[in-house]
DNA sequence: GCTACATCCTCTAGCGACTAGAGGAGCAAG
DNA sequence: CTTGCTCCTCTAGTCGCTAGAGGATGTAGC
């Protein structure tokens, strides 16, 4: 709420906002190339600068990501956010298809999981010709084929 | 064991492969591109033609990539597969690494489910100005951040 | 032999979400 | 004025395929 701090007018420059966000310079960059991000002004010599509304946006995207969701969804609740009056119908509905992306990601990993724990508990450590390890992923009737 | 089957001698286009092994026949080219498949002999016409032992590789091939290995990691169980005096220790290690990344996949996925499960289950189904998903996607500090 | 049609060939480009590096310009301090 | 940092643009690479263009070959029916 205090406001007049020392940068203040201009905005910071790139490097600056990569440091508060965490988010890389590359990066930032690519997000203005997708248009995750809008063109961000220029000074005199050419350089990025961005404003505290930049900075917010740029740390929700990277928290959208950190939780793993994509550029295209993140772009939708992006443009939801940006209308506080709408249903947020469409929010929830992005991040509970997302909720069961991951579900199904969990899943599949746990069943490969299993059969990789299988796979190297059975080894005896002897010579490749006993080694479980090879003889499952040979021959596909060895292991206990759930998902795959 | 039994001998003198139909196709015989030559061995099978790529199509029939395809079919047998589950492979799509561009990702065949591209095993062989890449190296994990040896050159294909061809025929008259130019075209690849697979024997038993080659089918036989390409099954490792696809088995070894439904459990999540890479293609480098494949490569080098291929390399060992092949020393059947050798000892397994390698192939252990491998499939031992690759498990230790199931897991921190599992753990991460975990920890993501576990937070945008909390989002969509306060999302009030109102308006975006008090949704829970949008909010917390805009202020870091609003989530549990274990891992992220 | 001829005509369809399927299958095969090579080559290039695209996916997602960046990352790396070249080659150059701007800028602040000593 | 030079050093060294940050910034700029552009291209290419990552992984494991997938899609498509454009053309050759093989096979079945007539």
């Amino acid at each position: 709420m205090t406001a007049s701090q020392s940068t203040a007018s201009e905005g910071l420059p790139i490097g600056a906002v990569s440091k508060r966000t965490g988010v890389k310079v590359p990066t930032i960059r690519y997000y203005e190339e997708v248009g995750l991000m809008p063109p961000a002004p220029r000074s005199d010599g050419n350089r990025r600068f961005y404003g505290e509304a930049a900075i917010r946006r740029l740390a929700f995207i990277r928290h959208a990501r950190e939780l793993g969701f994509e550029i295209e969804a993140i772009r939708d609740l992006l443009a939801l956010s940006a209308e506080p009056q709408a249903s947020c119908e469409a929010a929830d509905g992005i991040a509970l298809r997302h909720l069961a992306e991951i579900d199904s990601k969990i899943a599949r990993l746990t069943a490969l999981r299993a059969e990789v724990a299988r796979m190297t508990e059975q080894c005896s450590h002897g010579r490749v010709a006993e080694c479980r390890v090879i003889e499952v992923l040979a021959n596909h009737d060895a292991c206990l084929h759930a998902t795959h």
